[in-house]
This record gives C-alpha cells, sequence and structure tokens, in this order.
RNA sequence: GCCUCCAUGGUCUAGCGGUCUAGGACGUCGCCCUCUCACGGCGGAAACAGGGGUUCGAGUCCCCUUGGGGGUGCCA
C-alpha cells in the first residue's frame, strides 16, 4: 500500500486563521495517524496578493501549534520546490499537453469581451460561462496570434452535455453536469497558474495521495477530476472540510475582527488550549472525551468524526479550555507563565509571587484577565467609605471603624506576619467578640484593599501586603472612616 | 437566478432502524460553600426545522418544503 502523503497549503495572504489552523490540524493529524507524510505547500501564484512576511507568520503559527512537516520550503524533501512561484516553469508544459490532447485550448479574449459576455449571462439570469469562442480557432491562427505575442490564456476544454463526479469520504459521490461547468482558466496571462490547475499539477507531482481541503472546493473538484483523467492521473482521496464559521452566517475571518492564532496567543491564550478547542470544532472523537495532546489527538483521529456541516466559533467555550488547561498546570509551571502577565501591573519584586499565583491561577481563565485584577495591590486605590457598609455581613462604616480600631494593635502585635499567624489572631478576636467572621473580614478586606471585589481575601491580602504596609493601610482606612463619619 | 452541499438544545457535538422518556461539553438558571471575586459541589430549563413517505418500528432511510453554507473571478 503506497504511503499517506497529506499536505497543507495555505496561500500568504495575511496571518494564520483558525480555519487555516484547524485545516492544517487535521491535515497532520491525518498524516501522522497513518504514519505518512505532512507536506506544506505555499500557494503563491497571486503576485498581486503578496503579503510582507505573510509566509513566516504561516511557518511561526505551524510550529507553536506543533504540526512540523515533513517536507516544505524551509526544510526541502524529494518533492521540491515547495512554492508555486518556484514551480512556475513546470505549470505551462502540462497545460500544452492538455492543448495536444484537445483538454484545453489558448484563448484570446479580452476582458472587454469577457464582462461583455457576463453581462449578457446576467441579464438573462444565467450563470456565466465562457462560449468557447477560441476553442473553434483553427490552429494556424492560434500559432499566428501567438507568434505575433498577442496575449493569452489556456483554458480548460470541458465537454458538453457529459457527467463530471467524483466520491469525497465525507460527502460521499458527487456528479455534476458538465454543461454546468465553466472553462476555467489554467494559465493566466502572465504566465502563472491558476490555483485551479496548480493545485492539481502540484498535488500529483508532489505524490499528495489525500487531499484534505476546506469545502469551498467542493464544487470544483469535478473540473479537477477532469483534469486528472485526461492526464491519465491516479485520483487522490479527496475530504472536504466545512469551516468554522462566527456566527451562522459568516465565516470566520480576520477581516471582520476575528482573532488569528497569534492574537488569541498575544491575548493569553495557551497554544495547546487553542488547538485542543478548534480541533473539536468540526471533529468529534466518537466518545466523550475533550481534552488532548496533539498526540492523543493522532490516537483517537478518524475521518469519520468530521463533520459536514459548518461550525460557530464560541469564544467562551475557548476560554473555559483555556481554563482548563491553566488549572492542569503545576503551580511553579503557573508562576513562570503568569509573570510577564503581572509584570507591568505590580512590581513583581515586591511580592510573593509564588502566594499570588496560588490564589490566581483558580481564578484565571486567560492571562490577560489577571493584571486588572491586581491593581489594588500596588497602590491602596481611593475609595468610598460607603463599601464598608455590606447588608449581609451586617457592617457599616461605624461598625467597621469599631472593628478597625480593636483589629490594628492585634495585628501589630503578631510575632511572625504569617497568613496562620494573621489568620489566629484575627479568628481569636472574632471567637471573642461572638460575631460572624464578615462582620471583621469584610471591613478588614476593604480598608486593606479599597476594591469590593478582590482575588484574595483579607488574610491573603495582609500577607501580600507585609507587615508595614497592611498597618499603614488600616491606619489610613480608620482615619478616612473617622473623617466620614 | 443557476449549480451544489448541509440540517440534533443558544453553541460544539454523540447517535450510524428498536437499548432515545435523545447522552456529553460550553453557556444559562437555582441552591450550597463563602470576608468579596472566583474555584468547587448539587440540581434545573433547553434540541431531533416542517410535511409526506418506506418500515412491525425513524433522530437514524427516501422525497418535498424551509433554512443555512459553498460555487458561479486571469482569488485561493
Amino acid at each position: 500500500m503506497q504511503q499517506v502523503r497529506t499536505r497543507f497549503a495555505p496561500s500568504p495572504t495575511g496571518f494564520m486563521h483558525l480555519g487555516g489552523l484547524r485545516s492544517a490540524l487535521y491535515t497532520y493529524l491525518y498524516a501522522r495517524k497513518n504514519d505518512g507524510a505532512f507536506v506544506l505547500r505555499i500557494e503563491d501564484t497571486d503576485q498581486q496578493r503578496y503579503v510582507e512576511g505573510a509566509v513566516e507568520a504561516i511557518y511561526r503559527s505551524l510550529r507553536m501549534a506543533g504540526l512540523n512537516w515533513d517536507e516544505g520550503p524551509d526544510v526541502g524533501g524529494d518533492y521540491g520546490p515547495y512554492i508555486q512561484s518556484q514551480r512556475k516553469d513546470m505549470y505551462l508544459p502540462y497545460a500544452q499537453e492538455l492543448v495536444k490532447k484537445g483538454k484545453a485550448y489558448y484563448c484570446f479574449c479580452t476582458k472587454e469581451r469577457l464582462d461583455g459576455l457576463r453581462a449578457q449571462y446576467e441579464a438573462r439570469g444565467e450563470t456565466f460561462k465562457y462560449d468557447k469562442h477560441c476553442a473553434h480557432l483553427c490552429a494556424d491562427e492560434v500559432q499566428t496570434r501567438l507568434g505575433a505575442g498577442e496575449p493569452y490564456v489556456i483554458r480548460q476544454n470541458v465537454p458538453d452535455h457529459s457527467q463530471a463526479d467524483f466520491d469525497d469520504v465525507l460527502f460521499g459521490h458527487i456528479a455534476v453536469d458538465t454543461d454546468t461547468l465553466d472553462d476555467m482558466i489554467l494559465i493566466k496571462s502572465d504566465g502563472m497558474p491558476t490555483y485551479n490547475f496548480a493545485n492539481v499539477v502540484d498535488d500529483h507531482t508532489m505524490g499528495i495521495t489525500h487531499v484534505m481541503r476546506g469545502s469551498e472546493y467542493l464544487s470544483s473538484t469535478p473540473k479537477y477530476n477532469l483534469l486528472y483523467d485526461a492526464f491519465g492521473w491516479q485520483r487522490p482521496v479527496y475530504i472536504h472540510m466545512s469551516p468554522i464559521m462566527a456566527d451562522a452566517h459568516r465565516k470566520l475571518s480576520k477581516r471582520h475582527g476575528d482573532p488569528s492564532f497569534e492574537d488569541l496567543l498575544n491575548q493569553g491564550y495557551l497554544k495547546e488550549a487553542i488547538v485542543n478547542y478548534i480541533a473539536l470544532l468540526g471533529w468529534s472523537p466518537g466518545d466523550d472525551r475533550e481534552f488532548f495532546t496533539l498526540d492523543e489527538m493522532v490516537q483517537a483521529f478518524d475521518l469519520k468524526g468530521l463533520s459536514k456541516s459548518p461550525a460557530v466559533f464560541d469564544p467562551l467555550k475557548l476560554r473555559h479550555f483555556n481554563f482548563t488547561y491553566l488549572q492542569r498546570m503545576d503551580v511553579d509551571a503557573f508562576e513562570a507563565a503568569m509573570l510577564p502577565w503581572i509584570a507591568d501591573a505590580i512590581d513583581t519584586t515586591r511580592f510573593d509571587t509564588r502566594r499570588l499565583a496560588e490564589l490566581l491561577q483558580p481564578r484565571c481563565e486567560v492571562f490577560s484577565e489577571l493584571a486588572p485584577k491586581l491593581g489594588f495591590l500596588s497602590e491602596m486605590p481611593d475609595y468610598d467609605t460607603a463599601l464598608f457598609a455590606n447588608k449581609r455581613m451586617k457592617t457599616d462604616a461605624v461598625s467597621a471603624l469599631t472593628v478597625l480600631d480593636e483589629l490594628m494593635p492585634l495585628l501589630a502585635a503578631v510575632p511572625v506576619w504569617s497568613e496562620d499567624a494573621l489568620h489566629d489572631a484575627v479568628t481569636a478576636y472574632i471567637a471573642g467578640q461572638g460575631c460572624k467572621n464578615g462582620y471583621v473580614l469584610w471591613p478588614l478586606r476593604i480598608a486593606l484593599s479599597g476594591w469590593e471585589n478582590t482575588p484574595a481575601g483579607a488574610f491573603e491580602i495582609a500577607g501580600l501586603l507585609g507587615r508595614q504596609e497592611t498597618l499603614s493601610r488600616l491606619g489610613r482606612s480608620a482615619a478616612k472612616l473617622r473623617a466620614a463619619l
């Protein structure tokens, strides 16, 4: 049995979108699952669309995601070059071979004539189809015009009144009437092949056995197969994959503000979480498992689990995956990973970052949301003493002031400044008062943080701030209360 | 318009003729825990698009309708 060879063939038009990444993922998984080769090919036949740095962005994203390719522009291989523009010279001879076989023809029609034709079809409410005007040119005329240097394209000669069909492993047998198929352009007037032609030639010459690509190619695949048949080439196995949508109507796209893979990374999402989440957007392992490493995905991957309908991207569920991945990190790893994200918010040399990591980890879905939660640590915020009043805690400004005044000497007397010691001291005080924890802890936490909500409790905050800062804040808050009363 | 594909809760999905009073996850709602915010625990609401067939029996097969996607470029 021949070795499975799959390819991911993006065009470098910008950055790696989640849809592209997912296509690459499935393509990669299928190759690995079958001990095959995963090939990266850059489809840059459209010179107009060249974007600076786009190829590097593809490399970067793929590597980051762990989707290592066996052959490609930068790693080489036996079927190179792997960039279409560098293969430019090999397409024309293939097209000419087709012309000889009567399966393609030179076309000299101008843009103007084509536009006029298109307008006519549109007026009649019909789908545009090239009228094969140039297919009827005699060989001599073609040679003459070619010799005169007249611009030309080469078109596929699709037979009339016939059927073109193929089988897709997901969508099954698909057959269309060739009368609905246009004579698509194979070679453009600039000498470059169109995607339509290049992909066929490249997939064949690169020995690609399984063509996995977006379902937008589903309707042109019959035409590609006419080409395979004309050459006498073996058709590849086709697996068309449905797109990732932003909502029911719109495909996910950077143009509309949807995040690219690197955007998500920059927002504080873990690459493993992203890859895991998008893997499940349109693919199911068949059981209830949701969390996979890349290797586990390879083991579990099966084309049968691919969905035929588009999948809507849910940012909330991505967050959930990221949260779960963050919770699974050990504290050391979490601490190391979180530090760059909080360095701008607080002076990390001033606080026990290990303790911070312990406190923050269960409250963190995405790294980028950490910094805003820590502002109160750096500097005591300005706040309204109304915060001390809490109905459920049965506290108000008066009770708070009393508690703070009584607490300060107790805390000042704690021999070793630790959360445990603080806890013991305050708990003893609460027991002596015979009140609820909240009656004391609510005002304490407000007095220390100035915030209604904090990612830690009173003891933790006091521990983090240290003796001096804690006592200073308590003193200032008590004064503030006194002034307000 | 024409060609073509798809169709289970708000979202991702399991289901491949009886085991479905339709399972899981996210989200959502309620309760518990609780010094806040979270975490966590428990519980709830929520779907087979509609209509015809086929069959003893249909979420599962067929047809139509509806809805949605894709194509209809010298873009990929």
